[in-house]
DNA sequence: CCCATTTCAGGCCAACTGATATCC
DNA sequence: CGGATATCAGTTTGCCTGAAATGG
């Protein structure tokens, strides 16, 4: 593994092995994104999986919880409280699926989508900054590389 | 900011706009580094807090914890506690600093350094499996680019 | 008096495991 | 019955705020 130490002969910080491992930096990259995304989303007293999950439906049309969790990654449990705070804004519906009577069909509401396109602008703003030390095509360079790094999981 | 959905012409996956976005994959990658790097230090009893701050014993020599909280940017009441593990299993000691009374004056013994050089391993390993799927040369620059959207904090 | 250091107690979540009831 | 779904209850982790005691 690489010991990327910044070279002695400047004054640089000089960091330690450890903070110079991938693993740690994306640590680090992760929380500044997270402390960012949060920050602007709380603009409109909303919380990441909020946004998260009215995007999803968004995107899905009416749509089982338990396929939710699956393609946004959170636990099922998890989402049973997320949609209740959703519906309670009247963000979303949750009805019994006629064809499936275990599932609840979840379908987004008019002011769902409203509300999902200022998270949107406010989540993509947070996001813009996030990368602001890259140029356009370092960005983009960076971003094909980092999907490559998650979807080898 | 792009929307880098996949193209609908091919058969690919098409993430919503949400797990396009940088904020999303960054955690997905930094999830992955974590699990990966748990699981190896696992092996050796040991958790990745326990491994960083005794890292950073040994690249600092005799520490007070405060300073040690600082560059391994863990939060001091946490500090407390590794500490207390670390020196449960004689891996440091801790002795009042002469010069400064409030201070800890914290040692790597030689059963640490041993334990340190194990976990270098395996933590190394797992940060080889967490780009394995990029070339020497990407991943080069990848942590290159990653270093500039940490520190431009 | 103000500041730094260490410690304890406790809350918050882009987490998790377990148990239950319902339905396919 | 096995398998999936939704819900409730509780535990874990990493990171945070508040507050105390000691000492510079």
């Amino acid at each position: 593994m690489a010991h990327t130490r910044t070279d002695p002969g400047t004054g640089e910080p000089a960091l330690g092995h450890i903070q110079s491992l991938p693993s740690w930096l994306l640590n680090r990259a992760s929380a500044r994104g997270r402390r960012l995304v949060a920050d602007a989303l709380a603009q409109d007293g909303m919380r990441m999986p909020h946004h998260a999950v009215l995007s999803a439906v968004a995107d899905l049309g009416p749509v089982a919880q338990a396929e939710l969790g699956r393609t946004t990654g959170f636990d099922p449990k998890d989402m049973v409280g997320i949609l209740n705070d959703l519906q309670a804004q009247e963000l979303i519906t949750r009805a019994p699926d006629p064809s499936d009577r275990r599932k609840n069909a979840i379908t987004l509401t008019a002011e769902g989508r409203k509300r999902l396109n200022r998270l949107t602008e406010l989540g993509d703003a947070a996001n813009e900054e996030l990368l602001s030390a890259l140029s356009p095509a370092e960005r983009e360079l960076f971003l094909a590389l980092l999907a490559r790094v998650v979807d080898q999981g």
